[in-house]
DNA sequence: TATTTCATTCATGACCTATTCATAATCAAA
DNA sequence: TTTGATTATGAATAGGTCATGAATGAAATA
């Protein structure tokens, strides 16, 4: 779960940077809106702190943006005054929750947590076809067939499902699991997807995951 | 689309040259910052990737001197720091986004994508007559008939597509592939209209693509 | 008809992906 | 901590597809 913070008080961002990282959460911050924004619409976060006291274009300004180009993450409202005017045209534009600050920590979790629930839980299981993946068991299934993946093919596989039909390189599946650039130029990808498709498509009729000469893999269902 | 990597580390350079392959642009690289300014200056690139640490000339003096020739290419630069100095610096001195490494290629993409937007049509779709390329999935139909392009076929035809109706010249297609300009003296463009036009126009009534004898091709509905 | 330009065919080699394997790293159990 | 088993990684090689350029045939133009 990736969250962006947007706030220019570098402590509160340490703090929270900090607070959030032990609770497995990847963080990424931005100290003024803009970037802000501009993080927010390139990167795929799964919810955005944003404090409403910032410098140039401010927090209510940044939350209608957001939500003006398409944005549907989840956004918490920080902010010092507790009034509720601000509660409410903060709600009014977009925003999905609302803390004032100063906050316990473990109060802050527990909204996080609220909205993130409905995007953990949705994404319980995923499937293409009869195969059909459940996240939290780790347990891959083709029709009846339990299939023994291991750790980094369910990974792999995990990701091409959630973008099925999308073609997907190498490098952009490599670095889907290692997030950062490791400058990757073996062919673990070409491996994995060759075991892959001895597990998951060798045995049955139907073949779901496709090479596309040139291009990468993709899973889908045609 | 046609990218410029100048960047000394070749172990990066590879892996961005794979990457953005992948992702079907086209990719120069040169390690050094002069001939990096010589290329800028000799083909039409799209977007430039500039690393700030060069030996002899470096990224900065690179940027500012591209634009003091008037050239108004995207560039985005790269950084091992990620101080804010120098972020500030280089947008100064006319870069038009920066990107501290480690950096995720998903990011970098979403990034370079920001800079195309104006220049690629951003629809996913174009389309001419009853025949479309889906650019994402990089899928040709024509009516109802899926029909499986190679990568290069579908590269040319997408070219064609974009400037339908125009006339261009075989050098003109050729060069809008391959990046260097390598004097493309082969008839390798002939051998392809030749391709797409069994996969394209024979099987149907009306055809589309066109000869202009004397120079070149063009596709068009009429 | 001669000449130029484009269409078509084809062999070759380059490039990309699949597969196998050996080794390194990681993990679990003793 | 050691041992053994499992998994991850990268190199090597095999196999196949595609890109390329040459050669030849057909069509348009002068």
């Amino acid at each position: 779960m990736k969250i962006l913070i947007i706030e220019d008080d570098e402590k509160i961002v340490n703090f929270l940077k900090k607070g959030l990282k032990e609770e497995s959460y990847t963080v990424d911050a931005s100290l003024n809106g803009e970037e802000g924004i501009y993080l927010a619409s390139v990167n795929n976060y799964d919810l955005i702190l944003l404090d409403i006291m910032l410098p140039i274009i401010d927090g209510m300004e940044v939350c209608k943006r957001l939500r003006a180009s398409n944005i549907q993450i989840p956004i918490i409202m920080l902010t010092a005054k507790d009034s509720i005017e601000d509660k409410i045209s903060g709600l009014d534009i977009g925003a999905n929750d609302y803390l004032a600050k100063p906050f316990s920590f473990s109060e802050l979790l527990a909204r996080i947590r609220v909205q993130l629930r409905s995007k953990d839980s949705q994404e319980s299981k995923i499937k293409i076809a009869d195969l059909e993946l459940d996240l939290l068991t780790k347990n891959a299934k083709r029709g009846d067939d339990i299939i023994p993946l291991t750790a980094k093919e369910f990974s792999i596989l995990e990701f091409l499902i959630k973008n099925k039909n999308a073609i997907l390189s190498e490098t952009i599946i490599s670095s889907s699991l290692s997030g950062i650039d490791d400058t990757n130029l073996s062919n673990t990808i070409n491996v994995y997807i060759y075991r892959l498709r001895n597990k998951i498509d060798k045995p049955y009729e139907k073949k779901l995951l496709k090479t596309i000469r040139g291009m990468g893999f993709k899973i889908s269902d045609e």
